[in-house]
DNA sequence: ATGCCTCAGCTCCTGAGA
């Protein structure tokens, strides 16, 4: 089984490279079972139901008009969709969750939280905890879980280009950090870690200044497992090569193997 | 530089992203 993660910064202008992307996974081997999507910045009327239809996909979409937005396509049906997290009240379209092939799957885009201080970090913080309490009513219920998404929080200096330069900046600081270990702590891993990974692996660059090209980025978007599926869990990538695209997001997508338990 | 790029929208500027 095979689960990506991909922020793509607007679906309307990122269609035809998810649709590319997808397809070349396909032919290059095995395809994605599930792709989470973050970031589609469309509502669900507008959703693309048909053009993933017909390369083979389901939609299950939770859209939101200019801002966030996320949906999971699948190969085979999702069932048990949730849309955001139940007991925590939040306006914005950031997780959708489902059952698929035998496994919880959770799809979130995290808030960005701007600037340590200002009130959409109290936001980001807010939205951690409640995530937090969810998901551990959720490993409890389903011991094979994947939460995977755009997570905007980077676990240790090894995800940033300029520990020194960005110390303490969002994304980098500690209370952040704090409650990714939290989530880590609840009983999961870090897909991408269970691995030798290359020095300098990101999985977002700054538009600005050439980013990319200097890899200057951080990984900030990350694949959880929960104890079950880690022994399961065959390989980890994260894959630059939309970003060869004339208009790429300035996130990659991470990409998951799981194994069958025989 | 509270910038640099990209996207959406009550679109020729502004807010937000990260």
């Amino acid at each position: 089984m095979k689960l990506a993660t991909w922020n793509v910064n607007s679906l309307n202008v990122r269609l035809p490279q998810v649709l590319d992307w997808l397809a070349a996974q396909q032919s290059s081997g095995a395809a994605v079972d599930v792709l989470a999507l973050q970031e589609l910045k469309l509502t669900d009327d507008k959703f693309p139901f048909e053009a993933f239809s017909q390369i083979g996909y389901q939609a299950q979409c939770f859209g939101q008009k200019t801002y966030n937005g996320v949906a999971l396509l699948t190969r085979e049906p999702a069932t048990d969709v949730v849309k955001n997290i139940p007991g925590f009240s939040d306006d914005m379209a950031r997780v959708i969750s489902a059952n698929v092939q035998g496994v919880r799957v959770i799809g979130a885009y995290f808030p960005n939280g701007q600037e340590p201080g200002s009130d959409k970090f109290d936001y980001k913080m807010n939205w951690l905890k409640g995530l937090r309490d969810w998901v551990r009513e959720e490993l409890a219920k389903h011991p094979k879980l994947v939460l995977m998404g755009d997570y905007n929080i980077t676990f240790d200096d090894a995800d940033v280009w300029d520990p020194v330069g960005l110390k303490d900046s969002i994304h980098c600081t500690e209370e952040e950090r704090y409650q990714l270990r939290a989530l880590i702590a609840l009983g999961l891993h870090d897909a991408y870690r269970l691995f030798p990974q290359a020095e300098k692996s990101y999985s977002w660059w700054d538009y600005r200044n050439f980013g990319f090209r200097r890899n200057q980025g951080l990984r900030i978007d990350h694949i959880l497992v929960s104890h079950a599926l880690k022994p399961l869990v065959k390989a980890c990538v994260i894959d630059k090569s939309p970003r060869k695209n004339e208009r790429p997001s300035d996130h990659a997508p991470v990409i998951v193997e799981v194994g069958n338990e025989d």
